[in-house]
DNA sequence: CGGGTATTTGACGACTGTCAACGCCAGTGG
DNA sequence: CCACTGGCGTTGACAGTCGTCAAATACCCG
């Protein structure tokens, strides 16, 4: 999974390839698509690293900034009145996390960040301030704000109308295609650090429930969660009890 | 609920005041935050009604423009594969429409829009290219989609996390405080053209249960939806009711 | 006035939640 | 090296919310 593109040839990609980030050890995943690389390079402040477990920020807090997500997977999530969670986002590499808060507000962000896996990120002013000062980068972030928002749609649509069995093969085949867009599958095998509560919380459902339709899942044949890994092993059959749109 | 400020003053207005369209006949709700005027009105194409009942556009059109809704109530749904519907937004004067689809790609919407009133429109471009044309917008965009995120994580947390009751009551809320905040509610009650199986297919429930359970909160006099209106009659004991974060 | 749509009500069943107990495993510390 | 411990996964019994089906009524608009 090694990465040989320069930052000067993504600039010219096609609009799928991801761009490289430029500061980070890793060099990958600033954004996911050739902009004007100088003016990033000038935006960006930070780099750093957070163990898995950790939190990037909690709910209730001010976030003044802006992260990008350029390595690991991190869990968005709120906590309600009455104690019960909800995942709002899985992040994963190329994903801005802290997007929710109105720049310029004293209004605190309204969900949590922690890392499922050790994780890095880049940091960036708001996007807002991004979209306001750098003209060019804000058709992008236009674009990815629509992105997440059909995301949205897809998992609001999800939860509202399919079952148990049908959630839970939605949850495991996006992280695959989401992984598989950014390189980072291992043929049908991706890097799957949620719990089954983690599931039951992002898809409204209960860990005892999950868990009896994952072993079902699993049973026939569609797929397999070992070790923190997921393996689909029926992309047609799980597309198939989805049956979303 | 005439609207007597001018364009001039609107400029300078409060954030939350709403900027008027100079082209509309209403005047109202081109963008609901002061931004550059001229720079708006060569920005807008046209100006147009649409009756109650009638689509804005249909799923798996290409739609190559944005729509701002000046006048009345647009209902966002997809129809699935199975023939059921999920309703993905109520939009309300102020609210931008057609903003899923990705610019300069020939990639079909995924959703209609339905006018559930008489409804006015005003045509923009696509939402990338005004920011990337008109930086001082780009700002503003960024606040429009970080809204709209925020709106959708609660209605994705109120559909996974809560009973039926409490659905409806949070949209009863939602509509409410929405339309308040554009100035058109008349005291406690507001216009609300949704029917019982529309408010079904928004929550993620069957209309025959919105029905029993929207008789159990008029019974217990929280709130009263009849001749296409909908008055909260205990803002608190809807609240505590629906008791999201 | 008439026909279609929306609402209302009841009976029944299924999917999912709740509660509880147990097993498994990894990390920890003695 | 082993016991301990806490988190996570697994399983069963039972209950409740909500969906499904069906039919009757009310309502709206032409």
């Amino acid at each position: 999974m090694e990465v040989t593109q320069t930052l000067a040839s993504a600039r010219g990609a096609a609009p799928v390839e991801p761009l490289m980030c430029e500061t980070c050890p890793t060099r990958r995943f600033a954004l996911c698509e050739p902009v004007d690389v100088q003016q990033l390079s000038t935006l960006r402040a930070k780099y750093f690293v957070l163990a898995s477990k950790e939190h990037l920020y909690h709910q209730g807090m001010q976030v003044d900034e802006t992260y990008s997500l350029c390595e690991g997977q991190v869990m968005l999530y709120r906590i309600l009145k009455d104690g019960k969670r909800q995942v709002i986002k899985i992040a994963l590499p190329g994903d801005f996390v802290g997007i929710g808060a109105q720049p310029n507000s004293a209004e605190p962000i309204r969900h949590s960040a922690m890392c499922l896996t050790d994780s890095a990120f880049c940091v960036f002013p708001h996007l807002a301030k991004i979209a306001k000062n750098h003209s060019d980068l804000a058709a992008r972030l236009a674009s990815l704000y629509a992105e997440d928002i059909a995301l949205k749609n897809d998992y609001l649509t999800c939860i509202a109308r399919r079952n148990a069995a049908q959630r839970v093969a939605f949850l495991a085949l996006d992280l695959y295609h989401r992984l598989q867009l950014r390189g980072l599958n291992r043929g049908d095998t991706i890097l799957f650090p949620l719990t089954q509560q983690d599931m039951a919380d992002a898809l409204g459902l209960t860990g005892v429930h999950v868990n009896r339709v994952l072993s079902r899942l699993e049973n026939q044949g569609l797929l397999e969660v070992k070790h923190h890994e997921l393996t689909i092993l029926d992309h047609k059959g799980l597309s198939k009890l989805v049956n979303l749109e």
